[in-house]
DNA sequence: TATAGTGTTATCGG
DNA sequence: ACCGATAACACTAT
């Protein structure tokens, strides 16, 4: 589920209730979400601190804690969110994304947790159990955050490559942010066919992309999601272009299920 | 019961 | 070594 706005508003959720409260437990018993870490590992290292700001880029967050600690990193994967909950287990931040049928106070999925000095948590969510938790996580391989690339770099990722364009918009390490939905979204919006080759885009086609990724991630952020994005409701059979009502085409580009607009998408 | 899925990464072939 | 495609990961929803 999240891609760059999901993440960027489970850093906000961080960053409005879970900084600067003395940290008294760590639930970091999941090995496989702690991984490569041993339980107890995160929890030594975070007992006792605060939290002191939320950063993000593309798909990954990292949270600073005091006293010179260490840089505890979360990535949501495919299924995870962030919650906050007081002492009584209600929860007062995080609580609106995907709720997806789980109530308040619903342990099953609780992969990774804080608790304060006050008995608020802070809670890691995630069904599928893609994400991670790890410290000091190597942020420095990721490329420039989708939101905020400059042209001439959006550029160069685009001209190096004969690999599909949607393959190297959702390329981590060169472009962050961008996951599947919000790829078929931004393709659509620009008419540009998911599945030609990067170098052959004209300059006009590589200025529309760009325009086209800044609306996309902007409109995302304000709608609550990518599932708000205009043609992802359109990413099914049976469905026409919300455009030109054109059927919509499905296949396989970049490893992932790809929608487009079988006529302003064309090849 | 079988399959697909909003992400990442190890592995394989070119 | 680089690049791109694919399978695997864990688990739920349809």
């Amino acid at each position: 589920m999240p891609e760059l706005p999901e993440v960027e508003s489970a850093r906000a959720v961080i960053e409005r209730a879970g900084l600067h409260r003395t940290i008294v437990d760590v639930d970091d018993s999941d090995s496989y979400e702690c991984r490569p870490h041993s339980p107890g590992q995160i929890r030594t290292a975070l007992l006792g601190r605060t939290l002191t700001a939320a950063h993000r880029r593309g798909k990954s967050m990292w949270v600073d804690s005091s006293d010179a600690g260490p840089v505890l990193g979360i990535h949501l994967g495919m299924s995870g969110k962030i919650v906050i909950g007081d002492a009584e287990g209600t929860e007062v931040d995080g609580g609106d994304y995907w709720e997806r049928g789980r109530q308040a106070g619903d342990h099953r999925f609780t992969r990774f947790g804080l608790t304060f000095e006050d008995g608020g948590r802070l809670l890691l969510i995630d069904p599928r159990r893609l994400g991670r938790v790890r410290l000091d996580p190597p942020v420095e391989k990721l490329g420039p955050d989708a939101q905020f690339i400059k042209p001439p770099a959006f550029r160069a990722l685009l001209e190096t490559s004969a690999a599909p364009v949607k393959a190297r918009l959702m390329d981590q390490d060169r472009i962050a942010g961008i996951g599947n939905l919000l790829a078929d979204q931004i393709l659509w919006a620009a008419r540009i066919s998911p599945a030609r080759p990067a170098d052959e885009l004209d300059s006009d086609e590589v200025s529309r992309l760009l325009r086209a990724t800044r609306a996309a991630i902007r409109d995302a952020i304000a709608g609550g999601g990518v599932h708000t994005l205009k043609v992802v409701a359109h990413r099914k059979k049976v469905a026409r272009c919300p455009r030109c009502k054109a059927e919509m085409s499905q296949g396989t580009v970049g490893g992932r299920t790809t929608w487009w607009c079988s006529r302003e998408q064309a090849q």
